[in-house]
Parts: C-alpha cells; sequence; structure tokens
DNA sequence: AGGCGGTATTGAAACGTGTCAATGGCGGTG
DNA sequence: CACCGCCATTGACACGTTTCAATACCGCCT
C-alpha cells in the first residue's frame, strides 16, 4: 500500500511515539521500565516497534546518561591463546549483567595501549579491565582519573588503594617448575626470559630461584639467563642455539621458558636440529595455553587459571560499578604445574 | 590556589571554551578543522584543553553525526588463531583509517550472532566485517538495511549485488589435499568434517572428490566422511577411533581435516595411542594456524592467506564507506598446500 | 569616508534519548 | 457532591556535540 520502507531517515523514538498515538516519554518507559506503563498501550508501543522495526539509538542513551553500557578489556596479544582465554572469561560474565566487551589490542605496545585507554574514555565506557604493557598502569591511573572504573589484570601492580587487581602468583610458578625439575636431577637449567625488564618475567626466574635456593642449590651456579626479543614462538626458535650453548660442560639439561609460546618455539627449535625434548633438553613452559597439550611430547608447563582470571576481573569490575563505595579488592591465584612429556629425569 | 580538579561534572566542551574565551563552535572547529581557526586562538584553545585534560564525549559526536566511528567484527571463535589473525588484517588496515575497530565473539551461536548485530545497529556502527554463523546472512542482510555496511567474510555467501565479500576458494583447496594425497599413493581417505551442514566443510569434501575423479579414481569407493560435533582439537582427537575404524581392510591410509584445529587433535589422539604420523596415517589439516608449524612432525595444511583476507575485508569495507556509489565487488583467494611432515608416501 | 571582500568567530538549532515535575482521568471515600 | 489519591501519560528540558547562517572585524581600494 503505502511506502512501508521510508529509508530516508532513520527511524526514531518519536515515529514511534507518533505511530502509536502516545508521547515519546511512554515509549522511553515502554523499554526501560514497562512496569510503569499500562497492558493496553504498551502493547500499542510494542507493535509499533515491531513495525517500523526501530533499533534504538545508543549515542543518544548514552549522551543522556553518561555512561555507555559497553566495557574495554585491554588485551596484549589477541593472536596469544593466553589472553583470548582470559576475554572469554570476561565476557561470560559481562554477559550476565548484559555489558558488552569490546576487546582492544595493544599489541604489546604502549602507543597503542594509550589509544585504547582515550578510546574507552571517549565513549565514557562503563569500565574497564586492562593488561598492561610491560606493566605501565598510567594509564589505567589516568581512565580512573577520567571516572572510568579499571580493574588491572595479570601484570603490572598497583596498591589495592587505587583498584582491584586480579593476579597469579608467579613467584610460585617459577618454585613449583624448580622443585619439578631438581626433583628430575636437573642442576644446570636455563632460563629463557622475553624482553630485559618485564616484571612478569624477572618475578617467574625469582621463583625459579628460590625453589633451587630451598633445597641447597646455589641459583647463581645453576641457572643462567637467555633474553628473547619477544615472547613468542619464532623468538623462542631463534634461542635454541644460544640456550644449547654456555660453554663445554656447561650445556643444561633443562629449560624454563616465561611463557608457553616461547616453550612450543623451542621444542620445535629442537626438533629441526634432530634434536628432541625430553632426551636431550628437559622442558618446561608457562600458561598452559591450548597447543601445549596438542604437541607432541606435551608441554610441561605452570598452568594459569586463564578463564578464571577473566572471570574474578570482570566481577571485580562488577561490584565496583554496582557498588557505590566499595572497597578495592585484589585477587590472587596460585599457579599449578601441569607435567606432561617434555620434562624427565636428567640422565648426565 | 583553586581547586583544579573538579572531579564533579565532567568537563565538556563548553569548559573549554569559556576558559579560553571563546564560543564552543571554535572550540570544535580546533578539534575538527583546524585551518579554519586563527593560530592564536587555537594555541589558547589547545591550551585549555589541556589544562582540564578535556576529552571530548564520543557520544555527543556521534549523536550530531548519527554515525560513530568504529566498526565491528563478528568471528566466529576468538580462541580459534585463524580468526584472530584475520582480525589482526582487519585492526590494521582500520587503524590507518583512524577507525576503532570492536570485536565480537560470536562463539558459533547465531543467538549470540544476532546480538552482536544489533549491537551494532544500536551503536549505529560505521560498518562491519561479519563471518556468519552457518553462512547465516540473515543478520548481515538486517544490518544493512539498518544502514550499517557489512561485507561477508569467509563464510556463506551472498550475490555480489547486495555486498562485498571475500572468500577462499574452498573446492580448490581440497582438490590440492587430494592431488597432494594422491601424488603420495594414498587411496583410501577419511574426510573430517566438522557438523553435519556447514556448507565449508561440504565444499572442501566436494573438493577432495572432484580431485580424485580428475586422476579416475571412484570418489565414492576412496572417501569416507566422519563428522564430529564441533571444529576443534578436542572433537579431533576424540574422532581418531572412528577414523581409524572403517571395517576390516578399509583402514584410511590418510586423513584430510576440515580444519587444522581437527587435524592437530588427530595428531594427538594418534599419539595416545602410540601411534604417530605420518607412518601410521597420514594427516592434512587446512588453514595453517601457527600451532600447526609447532607439532612435531609439522603439519600438512591447506593454507589461507588468514590476515590478507581481514585486510581485504576492510579495504572493501573502506571503499564501500568512502565511496556512495560503489558498487560490490568480490574477492576470492586461492588456498596454497603448506607440506610439512604429517604425510608421506603411502607403503601399505 | 564609504563600501567591499575576506576571514575569524559566534549563536542557535539540531541530533535521540531519559527524566521528572506536572497534568489529566478515574474510582473511591467522607 | 467535593475531595483525595492513585495511576498512566505528557511535555519540556538536558545531555555534549557539530553545523551553518549570520555577524563582527579588519584592511584595502575607490
Amino acid at each position: 500500500m503505502e511506502p512501508s520502507e521510508r529509508a530516508d531517515r532513520p527511524v526514531g523514538i518519536n515515529d514511534v511515539a507518533a505511530r502509536a498515538g502516545v508521547s515519546a516519554g511512554t515509549v522511553s518507559n515502554v523499554l526501560n521500565r514497562p512496569e510503569r506503563v499500562s497492558e493496553a498501550t504498551r502493547r500499542r508501543v510494542e507493535r509499533a516497534i515491531e513495525e517500523l522495526d526501530y533499533v534504538r539509538n545508543s549515542s543518544g542513551r548514552n549522551l543522556r546518561s553518561g555512561r555507555s553500557d559497553s566495557i574495554g578489556l585491554v588485551v596484549l596479544d589477541v593472536t596469544n591463546p593466553f589472553f583470548t582465554e582470559v576475554a572469554q572469561g570476561v565476557e561470560d560474565v559481562a554477559a550476565e549483567d548484559g555489558l558488552a566487551v569490546v576487546l582492544l589490542n595493544s599489541a604489546e605496545r604502549s602507543d597503542r595501549q594509550r589509544r585504547s585507554a582515550r578510546l574507552l574514555a571517549e565513549q565514557r565506557a562503563a569500565g574497564a579491565v586492562v593488561m598492561p604493557v610491560d606493566g605501565d598502569t598510567a594509564d589505567l591511573l589516568w581512565l580512573r582519573k577520567q571516572g572510568v572504573s579499571g580493574v588491572l589484570l595479570d601484570r603490572g601492580d598497583v596498591g589495592p588503594e587505587v583498584a582491584c587487581s586480579v593476579s597469579v602468583d608467579n613467584l610460585a610458578g617459577g618454585a613449583a617448575a624448580a622443585r619439578h625439575l631438581i626433583g628430575l636431577g636437573h642442576e644446570r637449567i636455563t632460563f629463557l626470559s622475553g624482553p630485559e625488564g618485564l616484571e612478569q618475567c624477572r618475578t617467574r626466574l625469582q621463583g625459579l630461584r628460590e625453589g633451587l635456593a630451598e633445597v641447597g642449590i646455589d641459583p647463581e651456579a645453576a641457572v643462567r639467563v637467555v633474553h628473547t626479543a619477544q615472547l613468542n614462538a619464532e623468538s623462542g626458535e631463534k634461542a635454541v642455539e644460544e640456550v644449547l650453548a654456555g660453554g663445554p660442560g656447561r650445556r643444561p639439561t633443562a629449560v624454563f621458558c616465561a611463557n608457553d609460546q616461547l616453550a612450543l618455539g623451542v621444542l620445535k627449535g629442537l626438533g629441526e636440529r634432530g634434536l628432541s625434548a625430553p632426551s636431550d633438553l628437559s622442558v618446561v613452559g608457562y600458561d598452559d595455553v591450548a597447543p601445549a597439550s596438542l604437541v607432541h611430547p606435551g608441554l610441561t608447563t605452570v598452568a594459569q587459571p586463564k578463564y578464571e582470571l577473566g572471570c574474578a576481573a570482570m566481577r571485580l569490575l562488577l561490584g565496583e560499578l554496582h557498588d557505590p563505595d566499595h572497597t578495592h579488592e585484589r585477587v590472587r591465584y596460585t599457579p599449578e604445574l601441569v607435567v606432561r612429556g617434555s620434562t624427565a629425569v636428567n640422565r648426565r
């Protein structure tokens, strides 16, 4: 009959109101507090919404409320399965509260982290979960000053007086790896670290050292540190040469990698040289990402509760959003060693 | 001196204007068309912005312009490295134009895909790149009707008269796998598929069959199909039993998996049974995700240009956004077989 | 001096929504 | 019958921007 789809001008709440023969305020009520509006008109409005297929404009809504209803998750590397599993946890919990999650990738670069923070501030995001590059929490603090509640996840540190945080005990993780390797008779261990200065790597290394010291082994003599440019498989592969070296008689019998990606790279590098774990070198990783259980031999690794990390972070954030006078919490998980085939007793 | 940080009310463009002694319009001009404003006042305004650390409110801006400046990327599974690599491509190209990318995860569920579409429509997103669940393009079409330009990526199909699309030739991919396996002397091949009815799997299978038929092998006799519940490693692992079975004398000498995740699962499952590729079974995957080159033996697989897919999709979208009367394009890539260690000549 | 052209700035009007005090209608009670 | 209270609905305003026609300013030419 009539040109039902006037694609010309987008349909707004007013068009719906006109069609239903009510005022705009009533339509808004139908949308946001349906209990306040009588059965009859509610139905009329709903029909009008259907017929015009009206979809509400969040710009208007957010402008009015001063807040958007999505939260930001700033992640260090979308291609690393560790982070995507964390993201799952965050998403699932956020969904319970009807919050949308926008995933921002800082790619380990602080300029991109800054851009992400700016974006979230401009959108007046409801909140943010941030895994900071290099433990640089400045952007998180800035966000909070802008009124965007932010929770710190996994890296970096701020006092519980400034924000909630959830993390995993890297010291314990390093120590667990140490105990495992000692139990297998390894006393020459290389720690394959990421870029220099990464607080996370440093702590895991320290855990390793403390674990050794605990049983009377001198960490200085037993462990050697090799740094890589990035925490990915390629770097691990390239580092194999250097890991295996170390002077005559100084070849390590085990390597503890700061990261599963590195460890997977090492495994590959070994294979390319006709060597393999655990017979030529025991290999321990960190994180327990999905591929760790897929390679052969399986990667022995310090497992982090990835999904739970995400859930916990989002829960803390929700807590802060709902409870106006809320006191910051600090959740701390303890990692757990998963033994697979890449480690074995030292036969040398 | 004065309480410089009145966290009370958020600072808006008007506060900046007041501080700089100009009108709001001028501030807006400084932000958006700096060339129209005189050197002197521009500097004054910029100083005011600094001093108040004003950050602009995108709700207001978007409300006015009727469009937001972020685009949505709807992805089937954030934990699958295939999709995250695609996401990288999309992000990188979007960044060139200053567009933000919000990553939505449909987790292969059509209700979540619908929610994502709704969200993007409500935000009046500048555009969307969609990888549809089950090839269900209804949401994409709905988005377009709502005025959100959408590009179809990798799955599903719509005529080029309704939207741009980028895809990879699955038929050619299947055929490439076929040729490779035939060349190695395999004539009993199992195709390990995903859930029934996935158009993508079907086409790859058909490619396999056509490749066989090409050299005079009867596909009906040579290939057997096994379905799994999901396209992930766990399903692949569980399917090993069924793959290996198939009646006496009917044990396949090779398996072609619809997906690298499945293939990696199969490799693992083989290992658990004391078997291994390629001696007991040649294994071919599809996608060439990062772990495929990390396992030992390396996974022979049909490589898709993941990053390029993302780039291409975003380029098409940008084209559509910039050029008002634009004609839809259809970009099609051809996959390339990557031979690694998981396949070898058939010795039976 | 008056007028002209150009540039820098202003003021007001939108954009689509949510809120809230005010209004209208209606049934019930004194 | 007048009054009250209740509920459903309305109307107007505010949110922070951008835009655009209108204005003010200034120097220059006639």
